[in-house]
DNA sequence: ATTTATTATCGTAATATTGCAATATAAAAA
DNA sequence: TTTTTATATTGCAATATTACGATAATAAAT
């Protein structure tokens, strides 16, 4: 046990799950949050921007890479990485959806 | 090593964090799913849903309290959970600002 | 060619999560 | 009161995550 029975649930639960873990960490949303405020690619200085090492923030780059959350572009020696906005639509859009169908619930 | 630095964010970042967090389970993705599906409060009943043994679920169902994404109330010898509408509103509202943020972005 | 700068990977320790059997708890039903 | 029903808690094994030092990889700068 320890492993996640993925198996058992449909693709789409799966996919807003793998999402929704990738932004189930601090850092990972102020990396996002970081990315938002200079508003375009940033190469190099996000190391600088989070109280981790550069082992720690180029791994939890990678996981938001793994989930299609950010972009990384080669830009020389660097690599230039911003938001990929269809991941956010994704969730946008689920959220909205239980919304929507909560707001008729009449109950508790 | 191991636990995550949450003195180093802020409180909003941490909250984000701890909502995704609690969504970031395919089996939490399916019981929020199946509450909205009976759209009500249901009792009983999920155990029955889902395809994990009912300590499992019953955790589950906790940790999605403990983020607020659901209420419980005792009713009789069980109990009716249901959506927490709210929580998912702060959800809505930072996925909403961040995709209203990056489509001005230009770069990539 | 060597150094410097930037990012990734490896290895590893500490901690957290997942899942379930066994058991506990609490209220309704018999 | 005993049984049944519904949910929670405990304890534990398997696995995953977090964090970082050491090191590798890559390309620019000297």
């Amino acid at each position: 046990m320890g492993a996640t029975k993925t198996d058992h649930f449909t693709d789409k639960q799966n996919q807003i799950a793998i999402i929704a873990k990738a932004l189930g960490h601090p850092a990972r949303i102020a990396i996002i949050e970081y990315l938002l405020k200079v508003n375009s690619c940033i190469c190099g200085d996000i190391v600088n921007e989070l109280p981790l090492a550069q082992p720690t923030v180029s791994q939890h780059l990678k996981e938001l890479k793994n989930a299609g959350l950010i972009k990384g572009n080669i830009e020389g020696n660097a690599i230039c990485y911003c938001i990929d906005e269809k991941t956010f639509d994704v969730l946008k859009d689920y959220f909205s959806n239980i919304i929507l169908t909560v707001t008729n619930q009449k109950c508790c």
